[in-house]
DNA sequence: TTTATTGTCTTATTTATATAGTACAGTAAT
DNA sequence: ATTACTGTACTATATAAATAAGACAATAAA
């Protein structure tokens, strides 16, 4: 599975909300090992000094911790993860609804283009890829 | 007006989704003149440099077109300014229904917590302002 | 005991942004 | 004609991010 990460932003940044990501979305499991620093930076060909940076803020905020020499786990903290969960969805939604405003759609005019994408879509996974090279 | 500004991604792309924005909702009307580069510049609070460098992609994408030594001017393309609102709300809905389903949230879920969210807003205008420190 | 792997730290270099400061030619206003 | 304003161009500097390359101590595995 790629990791996707472009130049808009900061890599360290994308790699944080990934792994973010993936723990939410059940891919990690709590508990669960991870793979070492160099592994990983390999995998999203990235510097292990970047990788480093971004598994430092996610240990900060105590979604992950490690264990000096056997590894980094995935808090077992489940409530946490809930409240993240909620916390990045209801960023996302109110993100759109304040994005759609400033373009000068209404409430019913949001719903309804959101309504129409979604009948739309032919299959649940695998949109993106909208390089419109700006 | 302020322009609300972060170090989050490049300063002069956001400069330019601003102004992309500030034409697509009608506050610049087609043929309107633009402030001239300093002016927006210090509006903006941001180095002349860096206001030139978004106007001049502005340009290049046809949004807004320089008269040499009398100022800058919105398109008065309006197919041109409708495409772009479309495209714009097309990418913002697709961004969106990719972010919550990489979360883990089905169609269903989606839309009810956005009805939810629309449902709960006090005021049509002014939320944000969200600063969770990270 | 030896070896490999772990997270962690350090220094140096490169690149993209943003800023600072200055300059020039064309033109509108005076 | 002079002045002020326009977009545009240029060099230099500062900063954050990413990379490159290497090192260390602790520990699990051999």
């Amino acid at each position: 599975m790629p990791w996707n990460l472009n130049s808009d932003r900061p890599i360290f940044i994308q790699i944080i909300e990934k792994i973010q990501v993936d723990i939410i979305s059940g891919l990690y499991m709590p508990g669960d090992k991870l793979p070492s620093v160099r592994e990983l930076a390999q995998e999203a060909s990235v510097n292990p000094n970047t990788m480093q940076k971004a598994l430092s803020e996610l240990e900060r905020t105590g979604l992950v911790y490690a264990q000096r020499t056997s590894g980094r786990f995935i808090t077992e903290d489940t409530t946490m993860i809930d409240e993240l969960k909620s916390k990045l969805a209801k960023e996302i939604v109110t993100e759109f609804l304040e994005n759609m405003q400033k373009l000068g759609f209404q409430k019913e005019e949001t719903i309804s283009l959101l309504e129409k994408t979604l009948a739309t879509e032919k299959s649940t996974k695998g949109e993106a890829d909208n390089d419109t090279g700006m």
